[in-house]
DNA sequence: TATGAATGAGCTTTCATTCAT
DNA sequence: CATGAATGAAAGCTCATTCAT
């Protein structure tokens, strides 16, 4: 947790040194940062570094809780889901995840390797801040969508979370680059994403691999499974 | 590459060594392994390291190598999949992998981690090497499966590869947690995965989310869809 | 270039530093001296020199450009010469030479290889600071001295220039080592150089070998083999 | 001194580490000159190096001792100084010099470094080896000089050989730097350096330069100067 | 509170040398 | 005699952290 002296810190100087950590985690991972090169990046001293920050640490939870306040703004930018059912908040979630990827493409990398982190070492988990994509998140979702009549009963909510969890992190990348020139426009915002076109019909094609799976018509599927 | 001295190296020792660059590897991830810590771990002098290996990128791909024999290797000990279809593969696959977790967590961990790697700068994949799981597999693997009508033409290969190769790293934690006790008898070679109740029931749970999506029967989706 | 830290240190110290310096490229020269054995010699821990210089060339330039400065404020001191013509004034340079190599015999030797270093790789020599004794010195010294009409027209300025630079580097080497115990009262400052009897005679003989040489008409050399 | 063992090998062999040390010298001087780089570039095993040579210092006097061969083989199929005088000699002194330069460049620059080592540390020189162009070589050859009534009486010997030794290693740079074109042809030996007009032309004004001061009457200069 | 100089541990890498085969 | 694996010292350089100003 940063010390009060860096929140009592004027915004554009917070700012500064906020940037500079998140290109340099952006850039070298948890692992690979290191104080030097953020003070550097960041033009301040390193002694006033120690007392805005205790260590390596410190900095990346404030960086990560950075990530969750852009991605929220984001969302909240957004519009709320229209709800019609669980499927179209996954949807608005998708496209949520999908601007921060490209308005704060930093942040959405320091944000994947949290995940990653938390998958390896399960339970360090902040309860209390059940972020948007985190494994009790989809978890909740699910249980919900099943008392809701969306979800299949027999889906195993804890497994399905892991796997939209994994979707969710690292199963839009394919999409995100075949954005290719719109990518600038919805970056921007000259483009409304729930209006362009591409990233619409790229986005049902996942969800319905999500809905629907990978086989053929569902119809006939059903026959498969009802053998 | 290593060096022909360390091939020329005697088994045990060679062991030994890649032993302990796995567990380092495994413990801090490529960007925090030491060629320090690695050499303290296999008890071998620094020099000698630098005649086996000409850094630490060098020792990581050839832990990557041993990571992809081994699994080759336990594939074939599990046997060919049934192919009835190639859903069926799929399965197989994934017991593959879960066996791999199960017998060398170590290496399934540096997997997943050059997997993430090569999901941020697509295109340093070996295209010659096309290792199970990776971004081209899932690719092929999708575009025959519509050739042999088992997956919808309608699927993008492309984006369905991505959610696979995301779902096949990261998305079984939560199954591989949840086998609990059989973990053991697993790993160990006690019981075969193929006929564990607990891991096949857990198996058909995943898959079937794969196979027949997140909702609800598929006909009725299937009616939602032609609203 | 050192940094604004090294600059800003206090003299002694950066003094001290300095001095671990010269000893150290005077005894091994560049290519054997190491940071190590630097900051063994000044007493400062391994961490500060890198924050004072940037690697071994840095500190090396640093160190010649201090050879530089001394070698100006001896020629200062030395008063100007008496420039009846040029070669009373090449006179004087070989005194300042002399007394700069009695006084510094470390900076010396540095300059030395620094001028080896240059006839090695020609074209390398700072164009803005023409330092005294350097490639393009002489040249343009034998130039002017053409125009005075001190130096025969015939001589080649550019070979004439390389042998002087020759000459100024190392043929003072005996000079210096005649001076028996002469050396201690000039290095001292208690015998002025200009009056010292043993080193003006062996001065005369030396550069009556460069003005003959210099200065005489061919023909008349001609004449005098043909007598 | 090389080991009986180095000096029985094949000749092929010895020649291909003796040119592995001789290149690994040139580039890097003694100082910066590594076993582990000779061996590499000789293609030898690091322990038949040991069989060789006791260390560095030793196989850098082997490799002076091929050098002076190697100039003393140049030297007699330049034939013999037409001996008109003392200076003849020393012209062809300088042009069997320019022609080792040419054609064993490497080796001509491990001398050079040899010769200013010995600047530095005078009384190493092998008394036994007088080679040419060291300190006790021109030494020797002005004494003979003033025998011969080639050489000034008023010249000191030892002065004057110093300055002869600076410019004999040194000071025909940049007369080989203006051979230009013909330097190929001079290498090669398709003309004879003997009857290459430009080469001669340039000789002719650094001779000029040398014999004029060391022959000259002082008396003569006198006058010259009070012209 | 801000600064940045100081530090020594630790990093990667190269070195000369030994020695068992 | 030839080999090349083994080694620890030492190289250059970066690191996180402290502390006096």
């Amino acid at each position: 947790m940063p010390t009060k002296t860096f929140l009592n810190l004027p915004a554009p100087k917070r700012a500064q040194i906020e940037t500079a950590a998140i290109l340099e985690f952006a850039d070298k991972g948890l692992r690979g940062a290191s104080v030097n090169a953020i003070v550097a990046r960041a033009g301040i001293a390193k002694g006033s570094y120690y007392q805005y920050f205790s260590g390596m640490e410190d900095i990346f939870q404030h960086v990560l809780s950075i990530a969750r306040q852009k991605k929220l703004a984001l969302a909240n930018a957004l519009g709320a889901s229209n709800g019609r059912d669980l499927f179209a908040y996954l949807r608005w979630l998708f496209q949520v995840e999908i601007l921060f990827e490209l308005r704060e493409p930093e942040l959405a990398a320091i944000e994947h390797e949290a995940f990653l982190q938390s998958l390896k070492s399960p339970g360090t988990e902040d309860e209390n801040t059940p972020l948007i994509g985190g494994a009790s998140f989809f978890n909740e979702f699910l249980a919900q969508g099943i008392l809701a009549d969306d979800v299949a009963t027999w889906v195993d909510t804890k497994l399905a979370a892991n796997l939209l969890g994994a979707v969710y992190h690292l199963g839009n990348r394919q999409l995100i680059a075949r954005l290719g020139e719109n990518a600038e426009a919805l970056r921007s915002g000259k483009v409304d994403i729930r209006e362009d076109p591409l990233t619409q019909s790229l986005l049902d094609n996942l969800m319905d691999l999500l809905e629907a799976g990978l086989s053929r018509e569902p119809a006939i599927r059903k026959d498969f499974y009802s053998k």
